[in-house]
DNA sequence: AACATTTATCGTATATTTGCGATGAACAAT
DNA sequence: ATTGTTCATCGCAAATATACGATAAATGTT
């Protein structure tokens, strides 16, 4: 798996941190129902999970499912209301995240074919 | 599998155009891997798949898979030089992706909790 | 023609993701 | 205490992703 047990070719170096957490956030993103939920959040104050449901094509289930995705990669936090959950974007790591995706897409590219 | 096949929940509507490809594009960024390539490619202008092999701790199949996803997300594109295949950033595509991520990006978020 | 180089693809194994219905947990209201 | 509401989690199935070694395909070199 590790690829440090196996130098068979010149595995040199390992992902940077940077690279690592942008793949992170990416990876959240990476389905179309988070990017729904993610400009949902923004755009909401109310942002109960019910709510979302509603606007998605999806089960409550899959909903809770992908929120707990976004939660995982940080984009999210959840607080409770008991008998509901309000969600909402995470400030910082938004900030974060977009900080690298910015400075990723800003940078200036070579295009050589 | 299609929604529109059970409309036991409130399954009006269906992800926008735009959440999908901003999605699409965001998956194909969500490893490391892909992140590191597309960083290479952009700077280098010899980008061939050899040189890519030995920049990461991967085997050759492995990044000739990852180059794969990144193709047909349209964020690369390849040009055989025999024997060999030269890689570049898709310059149209990256540009749409651009501005797909900073739009979302850029949005205003109202946090609620 | 035989060989070397480079990259894609195949076959395989394993892990992760996506999705659902069913159920559980937490709490408010009755 | 019972009931209703909201959300998370479990258990499962199917699909997709990740990784590798082996091999094929393409083409230049000898």
């Amino acid at each position: 798996m590790n690829n440090r047990d196996n130098m068979s070719h010149q595995s040199s170096i390992d992902y940077k941190e940077e690279e690592k957490l942008l793949a992170r956030f990416a990876k959240a993103m990476g389905h179309p129902a988070r990017i729904a939920i993610l400009k949902f959040l923004a755009k909401e104050s109310d942002c109960f999970c019910g709510v979302i449901v509603d606007e998605l094509p999806i089960a409550q289930a899959t909903v809770s499912q992908h929120l707990k995705e976004l939660k995982d990669a940080g984009l999210i936090q959840g607080n409770i209301e008991p008998p509901k959950v309000r969600y909402c974007i995470d400030p910082e790591n938004w900030k974060k995240a977009k900080e690298l995706f910015e400075e990723f897409l800003r940078m200036q590219i070579l295009v050589n074919c």
